[in-house]
DNA sequence: TGTACATCAGTGAACGCGCGTTCACTGATGTAC
DNA sequence: TGTACATCAGTGAACGCGCGTTCACTGATGTAC
């Protein structure tokens, strides 16, 4: 069967970092392996060294990758009409419960900073990258004075990004519900 | 050498927990081993299933010793006066870069609710645990009516939780110091 | 445009390694009399 | 209080397993003429 042309190499490229995006968001950086990358991408492990160095650096591309897909509205956004309404609907769809429940195709700072903080090289620094594109795009859309846009931006992130993290392992649906609730009107303030 | 005296067992799995919940904090759930464990307790591998039925178990453990060492000085205050006290303290404490960079004497949430999130059994609850009894422990702190108190400590505790998960990413210690500076204003605000 | 050949994407077996867990064993501890 | 014996905390070898990575191989792709 091989050898495959640039172009489906290019395509099975792209495959395996939007399967390790998910399956790295929803299983974990440790548990989630290279086979089960290269499986869901519908390859075998053993091409994996024809796309990438390392696991690690598969890491790195799949952090980024979500990253950008995550933040897509916010970036391409023109105005700053827009970019307001961006920000508004980044903040619903952040706090919902289908975001909480939602692990593949949430926010990777929220499903993975805490292994990522443990990690040096690539991975590290996808996630390092991910908090600054995420509240410099934050703050641009809040517009207003950069310095003070920037403070309310690290602080959104944080609340958003630990409220999330918080009602993965709450309790009850109640709990979970609840935090969300709370983080909500807490951003109105925040931003307001 | 072995067998070893009821008490001597009793110091011994005080020692596991201990090293357990330390190592688990620094090195995250799946890299930890119980070698790591048990060689910091100063015992070999072996003998761990005296101790506990599973490595699940023993998370279990250590995240509960590890929750109840952080919020000593918020449970064992007795007058309202004390609590406001342990809790500006607790606040203090949690948004020093020193929290940031210890992580293995620092918040198990801020540590491991990640990792926790994706696990079922024992770890998983102990997490659900340690968020409810952080979260009451700063709304009896906080005093006043106790609905609008656990809207303030939801809030505080996603705060907190989010700041130092970011902070510990953070490409630069301008950018950490940054973080944690914004959200001790923040949370003024929040709590006020 | 056709031919000869080098390249290399993808396969699947194999590698060394560390994991969680089990087990036979040791000998001091705890207990029954 | 002393003795005989059962218990069991701790040891270290062993288990099966899945991991990241390497490698010889295949055969279609890409290229040089």
């Amino acid at each position: 069967m091989p050898r495959v042309s640039a172009a489906e190499k290019e395509r099975s490229h792209k495959r395996i970092i939007e399967e390790a995006s998910r399956l790295l968001r929803s299983g974990g950086l440790e548990t989630t392996s290279v086979s089960d990358v290269m499986n869901s991408a519908g390859l075998t492990h053993g091409g994996f060294y024809r796309h990438f160095k390392s696991k690690d650096e598969l890491v790195g591309a799949a952090f980024h990758f979500a990253t950008q897909d995550v933040t897509r509205a916010l970036r391409v956004a023109e105005t700053q009409t827009e970019r307001l309404k961006a920000l508004d609907d980044y903040i619903n769809t952040y706090l919902s419960v289908e975001h909480v429940n939602d692990l593949s195709n949430g926010c990777p700072l929220a499903a993975l900073s805490g292994e990522a903080a443990r990690t040096d090289g690539a991975a590290r620094q996808s996630a390092s990258e991910a908090l600054e594109t995420t509240t410099q795009l934050i703050a641009r859309a809040i517009g207003d004075d950069q310095l003070v846009a920037i403070s309310k931006a690290n602080t959104a992130a944080c609340l958003l990004i630990g409220t999330v993290s918080l009602a993965r392992i709450a309790a009850s649906e109640k709990d979970r519900d609840r935090l969300l609730r709370d983080a909500k009107m807490a951003i109105g303030v925040v931003l307001g």
